[in-house]
DNA sequence: TTTCCATTTCGATATTTCATGAAATATTGA
DNA sequence: TCAATATTTCATGAAATATCGAAATGGAAA
């Protein structure tokens, strides 16, 4: 991932309406929904919804694909892994010790501890 | 973390410089950069970098704390990790199997294979 | 106090992004 | 082909954001 591709990529998270999609989708899984389906759940017109659709997935953030008359949406785990990757690379040089590792771990807040450890 | 700050949190990286001084953050760690150090290693004006670090300060992303006549940025861990949680929150509605969680442990990209597991 | 250094604030301009609704495109089935 | 449904594209004006350099502020040392 260059830098670029992670500033569109943040860029197109940073919208309540994308936002929100990327939400859903996350939940959803590879299954997807439609675009319409989208629409009807966050209550935005079908016309802003495609618009913002199209700029999560130049941004690589979702997959688009047609189904019949419907154009099915998904995310796309390997992209939203590398942008978290990218975001975390490094991190305090590899001396966790050195960032409160210990104290985030008793917290029971590290890594591992979600529902789901795809992304 | 609710919408709105998770909008304000990824527009505040979706840019070069902020993005670029995150990272640098986040490398360092705890101990962080003077805005200085910050705007040498990056190359760019002062000035600019001051408006710029003001954005990830107010989007909760890093800290500032005034140390003599260097102002020390650094990285705002339990934010972060806020942030990333918010991203993933319940994915694939907490079944693994319908997102390729196989698949991605397999290729040894999952949770826990980098050298700091503090965010 | 005076001077210097580090950082921030300010103002003007340029650019980008967003919402809206109408029109165009794609697909299915009668 | 024709009608119906689903989605996208486009043009417009309004609003938000970026850039730049000069000036102002805060703190340290002479």
């Amino acid at each position: 991932m260059t830098d670029a591709e992670a500033v569109d990529a943040l860029g197109a998270l940073a919208h309540d309406h994308r936002l929100a999609a990327f939400r859903l989708l996350v939940r959803e899984g590879p299954r997807g929904l439609s675009a319409g389906a989208l629409a009807r759940a966050l209550a935005v017109a079908p016309s802003a919804l495609s618009f913002h659709l199209s700029t999560l997935e130049r941004a690589g953030l979702v997959t688009a694909r047609r189904a019949g008359r419907n154009v099915n949406y998904a995310v796309a785990v390997e992209a939203v892994r590398g942008l978290i990757g990218f975001l975390t690379e490094d991190c305090c040089r590899g001396r966790p010790e050195l960032c409160g590792a210990a104290t985030a771990a008793a917290a029971g807040q590290g890594r591992g501890g979600g529902p789901c450890d795809t992304i």
